[in-house]
Order: structure tokens, then sequence, then C-alpha cells
DNA sequence: GCTCTGACGATTT
DNA sequence: GAAATCGCCAGAG
């Protein structure tokens, strides 16, 4: 049973472009609640297809891989095959995807 | 209707 | 600079 934030923040996260990733603060900014960000990542979380959600290309605000569906690991080896440079687990900024304010 | 938990963030010590 | 604590919103029991 998909929720209303989960169909906002899975719409979003269909939106990052390949070799490039997006925080829980941005996403959570994304979907009008960027005080949210601990029910974005629940969402986050909560996705049913691990393949119509990118959500491996969701990553923490520090640069942080974070968690996984399918544990850290796994995560990080998508990403870095996707063309995200990880180092040490963690992401640089730069690389964080900032969606469109429209 | 109230309480607890969660793939987190930011601030303070 | 790193670790610990508090705060935040939404969903599930």
């Amino acid at each position: 049973m998909a929720t209303v934030l989960q169909q906002q923040v899975w719409d979003k996260l269909k939106e990052i472009p390949q070799g490039r990733v997006t925080t829980y603060a941005l996403l959570a900014e994304a979907v009008d609640k960027p005080k949210a960000v601990r029910a974005v990542a629940s969402a986050v979380g909560k996705n049913p297809d691990l393949i119509v959600v990118p959500c491996h290309r969701v990553v923490r605000s520090d640069g942080l891989v974070g968690e996984y569906a399918g544990g850290q690991k796994k995560k990080i080896q998508l990403l870095t095959q996707e063309g995200v440079n990880i180092k040490n687990k963690k992401i640089p900024t730069v690389d964080f995807y900032i969606f469109d304010s429209n």
C-alpha cells in the first residue's frame, strides 16, 4: 500500500540521472517537506520495486551512502557501476543531483 | 486517538 | 575532527 508521500518520493527518484546521486534532505525538499527527512527516508526504504525506483541513488547529506535494502555494499557497487565516484563509502557533494525548482 | 519506530539532519560537547 | 544528543515528519501498531 503506497502512501502519497511514497508516490512523491519515488517519482522524484525517477528523475535522478545515471551517474548522479541525491540526498534525503534534497529529496525531502523536492516533496516540499524539508524537515520530513525521516519520513522520506522511510518511504524510500519501503519501495516495492528496486528497479522502477533507483533508491540506490539516494545517499545521506554527509556523502555517506547510508543503508540499502540489498545491503550497503551492493548499493556502493551499483553506484560505482553507474559511474558515481565513491571514496571509502563516501560520495563528493559535487555529484549530488539537485532537483529542479520547477 | 496515543505511542513507538525509522534507509536522517543539524547542532553541541 | 569525531561522537553523542535532540529534533523533525509520517506510517504502523
